[in-house]
DNA sequence: AATGAATGAGAGTTCATTCAT
DNA sequence: TATGAATGAACTCTCATTCAT
């Protein structure tokens, strides 16, 4: 599906062995989360994943390979969890509604990883990119879909791709991770009102009636 | 409705000293920019900036001290050049087209200041918060006005900014930052019609006719 | 009477860890008494160790933890070496002969733990209080018994335990690190003269006779 | 008086030199005793003299200077006060009650001159011998001239002089700086005790009726 | 497979001293 | 005389990585 290649060579491993590198990369998430990529010692992820020090380099290269590991497992996550919700909705704009909730629910359940992503623009920009461009890449194919079937306006797929990303990401900054509303459902009824207006603009409507 | 204080107290200059302090700062923001927070070094800055490395800390007690000064800077600049280019527009649409086009002329000048502004989650996270929480303020304010004019729906305008701020956010990241594409205007234009008409959703709307 | 603690917490060691804590212990010794505290550099200290720079911090947390074990070690063995010349004498004023040789001994094998006390002042006053507390105690209550028993005149025994202190003190910076003499015992003998008839107070006595 | 010379050579300063001169050796003597000579800052001198950091470099060639200074001026003061207290009395045991007592007195008043004896020994090991031999030697010419007279029993002169300055030494620290007694007199009254019969020690006396 | 002691490069910060004004 | 900005050497502490056990 994307063009972008995965970062882990993954050896087979013993299940002892795989339990121990998931202990690791739990912990790794972790400390990430909480001390940012720099500050982050492999003592620490050790310590917390109750192992020794040395042990952690018999799972992992180095250092950065956790942490890139880590931001890939993390957006595959997304994108699964994303296209579970969105594969029921019937027509684009309940798509955009229920991966717009997704998106919130899953920033909601993983705080940290929302820090993390965004250190990995300084600690690997490849796995950076990678996120945003699997993201965006089927983004932009589900939005190129509705615009032939002509369930939305006629617009620049990746452009929109990227601007419906960038409401989603905000929004969650500041109303998932930063202070949550009582109601976060409000917050999507108004984004959504926006976006669904947005996206029927007439000017860009092929034809009259592309809905139901 | 954010009143948020700036971080450095600001002591008198003589004329020397306050070259030096700018030498330092347009070092700080290139170093900063290229590598990273933690991988600035002190050293590195002044000797961009001419001076020895005891000299930095005649003008910022410590290097966080630097970067927060930066972020700031870089808030006031950001909104003084949005301020600047908003205020000739006539209606909030036009006002949107020329902050979005502002908003990229901004990010073009000031690659560094992009990546500067998403480390301070890391660094700072006051600095970080005043950055946005600043902006948003603003174009929530914006935002607020119009809706009173009826020159675009009725929207809860702290939501309306955030989503535009995301929009702004990603797509400068996208089409500035990473690969620019031969006309940033087409862009504008793409998302522009997205944002004209998901503004003027007619459900929200108070009266007909706000717009021709 | 004054029951102070120990300043180290004191992990389990292998013998190999255990063997280089002695060494950078020992190193440690010299070189503050060398060069002072603030001049002491670990990179120095772990220079005569003979151990990398970083396997000091696998020992000590940081500087000021070596010098503080330092002189409870130093305090200690000193108490140590005392108690068993001491515990031989039959009565007070042979201990107090025997007390005084062994302190010029003892300051004469450690010249440069004599150096390191002083400077605890300064570096933690804790363990500088503690070092003469300490002595100061067990001097106290050896008096204590003294004069229970009336080998000695009846006087404040804390006054008496810090003036003999200050004496032996004071004559081990002059006739023991500054300048010995030919014959130290000479100055013994002569100290002792004064101390002796200055305990044997007829004043103070209970009874006459307490001793022949 | 004293076979030690004086440290500083002292150039002829005009009346506002002389004051500024004053101010910062007051500020020196306080900086040093809070802080110590390390930590001690010329910048937070010549602050607390209420003058320029560069004119410190006026009055005083380097840091040292000031300390060395400080020290050599505390000497003769203490040995001013001693010798004024001592000299209104009779004979030499009234003289070593009025010098303990004088002593107490001005540590009292200079605490912060007692911690910066101490540290003499580390920063100018000449200006500590200095401080130290000259109250040595102007105390055992005094207890010589006792000895001719028989008005104390005939030791080694400068024996007893370090002792008895040990004595004053130790027993300031514990009952001046440390903690003082409601009492210091019954502090001075014990000790004397002690020492008058120790130097009256009849072994040593050339004759009896030695006194009144 | 697992352990953890040892390594050593690297960076922030302080401050005595100088000197142009 | 007085000022205070500028200098740069020096030192503590951290931590990724190795390797003998």
């Amino acid at each position: 599906m994307n063009q972008v290649s995965p970062s882990a060579p993954a050896k087979k491993l013993t299940q002892r062995g795989a339990k121990t590198r998931a202990q690791l990369l739990e912990a790794a998430e972790l400390v990430f989360g909480e001390v940012g990529y720099e500050h982050a010692s492999i003592s620490e992820i050790t310590k917390r994943a109750g192992v020794a020090l040395g042990t952690f380099y018999i799972y992992f290269p180095h250092k950065l390979a956790v942490f890139t590991q880590l931001v890939d497992e993390l957006g595959s996550r997304l994108r699964a969890a994303l296209a579970a919700k969105v594969k029921s909705a019937t027509n684009r704009l309940e798509m955009e509604r229920a991966g717009f909730k997704a998106f919130f629910e899953f920033a909601s359940k993983h705080h940290n990883l929302y820090r993390i992503v965004r250190q990995a623009e300084f600690v690997d920009v490849e796995v950076y990119h990678r996120y945003y461009k699997s993201l965006a890449a089927a983004y932009t194919k589900g939005l190129s879909r509705a615009m032939e079937r002509s369930e939305i306006g006629d617009f620049d797929p990746e452009v929109m791709a990227y601007a419906l990303m960038g409401i989603a990401d905000m929004l969650g900054m500041r109303f998932v991770i930063w202070e949550s509303p009582e109601h976060l459902d409000r917050v999507v009824d108004e984004v959504m009102e926006f976006v669904e207006n947005g996206l029927l603009s007439s000017r860009r409507l092929k034809k009259a009636g592309a809905k139901k």
